[in-house]
RNA sequence: GCCGCUGUAGCUCAGUUGGUAGAGCGGCGCUUUCGUAAAGCGUAGGUCUCCGGUUCGAUUCCGGACAGCGGCUCCA
């Protein structure tokens, strides 16, 4: 089966889904109805009546009776103004807003609507659009299956038994046309495929994308917690997650350290006047949390972001053109008031870490700057076994951007020269770009395929300026530094969530929290666990960083091997050791990991775990 | 924030058509020292999320709060 078969077949299941629900519910007043990934989706308003997944069967069967049934999908035409009086005749209130704006825009579509007009009726008389380019509709067309009847584009299968395997999956609040100002629909989402296996396979995936939930595997493996007493969206990490925010966070360092970036540290709350400079204040005022104080009248606020606290850094004394670039980084958490609802895991929090960066220089230093930070996100996104992505977004020709043409013309050059010579994997789009400068976005792609956005690199042409940010050049005139920002992992906690699902939580030999454990069968052998752990001590590695203090511990509980086993597995412990009478004999260790067992000297253990 | 669903032991869940609850795992104790994913026996854990209301009586019904989950971009 093609994608257009396909297409018009989760097409069709919509309209069947919106025909089970009128018959159900004969008041029941239609949105749209569209297909989506995997599927498909009707929006309908029952007013009072609520539709919940104990539903589902009841809909489900009524569906079922019309596929069997087996009406055809009969299209017929009617001039748009007849449609109207049927929408009105039928008390379909958002078919006539979607027929009022076929008429008057030509369009259904929200992003190409004027808002204020959205939905609204042409004063009697008047024929077409308002807008003299704009072509409005005369005449659309309706699907007609047994007795329900449908606005509609098509295609259509032929007959309602041509549909394949389908599912209702869940229902879901959402806003007509995603306006929040608009009334609330219920949308019934279902997937569908051509055959039952496909169906079985696509619901099978699905389970299989539950078992690796970072939300799920992080507290299994106790990587984070919430507390209803701290806070929604506010984690708490663990010992073992405190271990990967650590290491991640110090291997992102390291790669900038490399090239001249320096620690720097900032405070946790300013005063809003910094805001108000930045220019955030307007944007993100309501994202804020805000702090009282008891002693001063400032009004205070937790930090959403950290360049405007560097910019003060960089200010704090003369710079010269000698001095430049000055690059500042710092791993720091900011505090950002989300929406409640969309609050969830370590996902969307409120307080997010960023391994956060900023660069001042020159302008004609910034492909070179961009360069190392580029090398910099591709060799630690290499190293985590995950492909990479970049966008390329630049602005359009609209006013909406700030800074002169000329710069914004050369630093895109700039962007894409390093991308290029950084041979990543890239796309351009136009219009993307920050109001306040051209920016980088990598995508990286996980173990399931789906693609997550990650680090970012932006330039800013604007904070600078605001800041009056300041260096002296070569014939002593003074001159405005530009800013690069960038974050490689971007939050640690989204960063984190993304590795979680990816791996699975089996998480590479240097990250793991608890690398090696040894198992003992019995007591006989703890002198030669001693001897091991002697080994352990004594290892330095060098993968992706140098470090010296091997992440262990030594299971000699009176259990059964067995359950060692299961145990130090669930955990998802990347080295098991397995030490009885046998290997202390022989001067051996029995080495288990998911690639299987093999035994090993005890001379060439640490070879072993080096090349790890 | 809005809509829907959910909240029972540390975890996973069962149960009560209104008479204050149960399993497995985990914990603890004893026995067992056992070579590749759960040894055996015993035992302790609960304000059934919280706050109100109805009732002789509420974990159960009603209302509210809090938290978790699915969504709120996909366009006749």
């Amino acid at each position: 089966m093609n994608d257009e078969q396909l297409h018009a077949m989760r097409h069709s299941l919509a309209h069947i889904t919106a025909a089970a629900v009128k018959r159900l519910w004969p008041e029941a007043k239609f949105g749209v109805g569209p297909v989506v990934d995997n599927g498909f989706y009707y929006d309908i308003d029952l007013g009072e009546t609520k539709i919940s997944e104990a539903n589902f069967a009841k809909i489900e069967k009524e569906m079922r009776g019309i596929i069997n049934y087996g009406d055809d999908f009969e299209r017929f035409e009617m001039p748009i103004d007849q449609a109207i009086e049927w929408a009105k005749e039928n008390n379909q209130p958002y078919k006539l807003e979607l027929l009022n704006d076929l008429k008057r825009e030509g369009t259904t579509l929200a992003s190409e609507l004027d808002a204020t007009m959205m939905g609204m009726e042409l004063p009697a008389g008047v024929s077409g659009s308002p807008h003299a380019s704009v072509q409005s509709v005369v005449e659309v067309s309706f699907y007609k299956n047994g007795n329900f009847v449908d606005l509609c584009r098509g295609p259509h299968v032929a007959n309602t038994k041509d549909v394949g395997a389908f599912k209702l999956l869940r229902v879901a609040g959402a806003y007509w046309r995603g306006n929040e100002k608009n009334p609330q629909m219920q949308r019934l989402y279902g997937v569908a495929f051509a055959t039952q296996e496909e169906l079985d396979q696509h619901l099978e995936m699905l389970e299989q994308a539950k078992l690796r939930d970072h939300r799920r595997l992080g507290k299994e493996l106790d990587i984070y917690t919430v507390s209803q007493l701290v806070g929604a969206g506010l984690p708490l990490f663990t010992p073992r997650g405190t271990i990967l925010r650590d290491l991640f966070s110090s291997y992102s360092n390291q790669l900038r350290l490399n090239f001249g970036f320096q620690k720097v540290w900032t405070p946790h709350i300013t005063k809003q006047d910094l805001y108000e400079t930045s220019g955030h204040w307007a944007k993100f005022g309501d994202e804020l949390f805000l702090v009282t104080s008891q002693e001063t009248d400032d009004k205070m606020a937790l930090k959403p972001m950290n360049c405007p606290h560097h910019t003060q850094i960089y200010a704090s004394r003369p710079r010269s053109y000698r001095d430049m670039p000055i690059r500042y980084l710092e791993t720091t958490t900011d505090y950002r008031d989300e929406k409640t609802g969309e609050l969830g895991g370590l996902n969307r929090v409120r307080s997010l870490t960023q391994d956060d960066s900023h660069v001042f220089c020159r302008p004609d230093q910034i492909e070179g700057e961009i360069n190392s930070l580029l090398a910099s996100a591709r060799e630690l996104y290499a190293t985590i076994g995950m492909n990479l992505r970049v966008r390329l977004s630049y602005r359009d020709s609209s006013d909406a951007y700030l800074g002169e043409q000329s710069l914004w013309d050369t630093a895109q050059e700039q962007l894409k020269a390093a991308v290029v010579s950084n041979e990543l994997d890239y796309f351009e789009q136009e219009g993307e770009a920050a109001f306040y400068g051209p920016k980088i976005d990598f995508m990286a792609t996980d173990a399931i395929g789906r693609e997550h956005q990650v680090a970012t690199v932006q330039l800013d042409f604007v904070q600078p300026g605001r800041f009056g940010l300041q260096y002296t050049d070569a014939e002593g005139g003074v001159q405005t530094p530009v800013m690069i920002h960038c974050a490689l992992l971007g939050s640690i906690e989204r960063f984190l969530s993304v590795f979680i699902e990816h791996t699975a939580g089996w998480f590479p030999f240097w990250v793991a929290p608890e690398q090696v454990r040894i198992l003992t069968i019995n007591d006989t052998v703890l002198d030669y666990v001693d001897t091991i752990k002697a080994v352990l001590d004594d290892l330095t590695l060098m993968k992706p960083v140098k470090y010296n203090e091997i992440r262990y511990s030594v299971d000699d509980r009176n259990e059964s091997l067995g359950k060692k086993i299961r145990e130090a597995t669930t955990w998802k412990i990347p080295v098991q050791l397995i030490i009885g009478q046998q290997d202390k004999d022989d001067q051996e260790v029995s080495i288990r990991t998911q690639a299987g067992e093999e035994k090993v000297k005890l001379d060439e253990l640490a070879t072993y775990l080096q090349k790890l």
